[in-house]
DNA sequence: CGCCCGATCAAACGTATGTTTGAAACAGAC
DNA sequence: GTCTGTTTCAAACATACGTTTGATCGGGCG
């Protein structure tokens, strides 16, 4: 066996417990016993519980990097010169992620779950590392979003990507909850590319959305559509 | 002190930690010690921590609910058989959060975020639990919302509440760490109230955008604006 | 074969958690 | 003062955690 499966046996084991319940929620008791593995072997190959989250994160993460860089440059290509769309800047990151090959159909959701926890938990631990490990990308992205919206004021501007942020990281870090909600509710099957492709609309006009300052409350008169 | 300040120091350290460590990840023992009171007492006033928790959002939630429930009785009063447009639906909710009686003056931001970790940690545990609770004003809100976007089906009004959703309590729960950057790199300064009437527009922005399906990716040629 | 080295394993370690206990402190009523 | 019921307290409890240890396995090589 190599030098064994057992550390990929962990990974995946790791990831689907990790989305489903979190991280300091899940133990490595629980994630050795679903890997059928002995207790020690995360320490034995990992080290410790917080190199087994970064390698779970590293190992969907690094690939889907590439990737983007990829679509990036045929995005920045294909406007040869001209500032792309903000549409355009937004899929190229969905797209990337809906692309990226997957160990099973679940893949995407869990890892975008992944993603939103850890933005909401560990206190921005995990925020950090990610956005310190990749910059480039991530910068990229932030330079895109920038030339895509050049009306607005920096200001604006930074307040709106955190809006489409929290928007994006809370619906992904419960979509598996809001899935079963609909299902029960509605009786509407939803995947993860349909979501994206509701999400992506939303983001693109709050981005796009009038001065704020005009529209204050009072009178309740006035109208954005 | 009568039946003595010790289950509202506990509360307000409880409130404190809970918004910046998480639920799980805060100790009776970092409570009890902040609040400076014994260890025992948690579990003698409350009975569990999860009571405490539960604790935490009543003391907020109840008297939340009530000022809703005058606030939508002003604005159903004042559009006299119409519907109210989602501008004045969404005002109606951030007023009343604005206007609550707060403790301190981050009192509103702590609980933004301890709304957004109640629908991401505990596995939705405490999502069920304020639903229930607190269902009467809960989906008065959510009747409103309908009545206020009659263009969406109810798929894509569910999604976008969500995307609303996360929008908000993101912001709001690190807002705190968002205004401090915001004056560190533009110099700029924000009030609570400044966010939310930046947020609103782009929440409204977002509900009303064009039907999700007709902008899918591919070309990138589709337009918002 | 004998040796070796990485991988596995059962068991234990130390620490931290939520909760319980039983005694002490305290308040108000008589 | 004495009694009564509530509140506080130090200490202990049982359990779960992440990590470490040292023995055992098992295949490749000289």
């Amino acid at each position: 066996m190599a030098q064994s499966d057992t550390v990929d046996r962990i990974l995946d084991a790791a990831e689907e417990l990790f989305a489903e319940r979190g991280f300091s929620e899940t133990s490595l008791r629980m994630i050795t016993s679903k890997a059928r593995v002995n207790l020690a072997a995360v320490n034995y190959h990992f080290g410790s519980k917080n190199a087994l989250i970064h390698a779970v994160f590293a190992r969907f993460l690094t690939p889907f990097s590439a990737t983007l860089e990829t679509a990036f440059n045929d995005l920045e290509s294909r406007c040869d010169g001209q500032p792309p769309t903000l549409n355009q800047t937004l899929w190229a990151l969905t797209e990337s992620a809906v692309r990226m090959p997957q160990r099973n159909e679940r893949g995407i959701s869990i890892f975008m779950r992944l993603l939103g926890l850890a933005y909401t938990q560990s206190q921005g631990h995990l925020r950090k590392f990610l956005e310190q490990q990749y910059s480039q990308p991530f910068s990229r992205f932030m330079r895109l979003l920038k030339e895509s919206t050049p009306q607005l004021s920096a200001v604006d501007r930074y307040w709106r990507i955190q809006f489409m942020l929290g928007a994006t990281a809370f619906t992904m870090s419960s979509s598996d909850a809001l899935r079963d909600i609909l299902q029960n509710k509605l009786g509407v099957e939803t995947t993860v590319q349909e979501i994206a492709a509701r999400l992506v609309p939303f983001l693109a006009a709050g981005m796009q959305a009038e001065d704020p300052m005009l529209m204050m409350p009072s009178t309740g008169k006035t109208s954005v559509a």
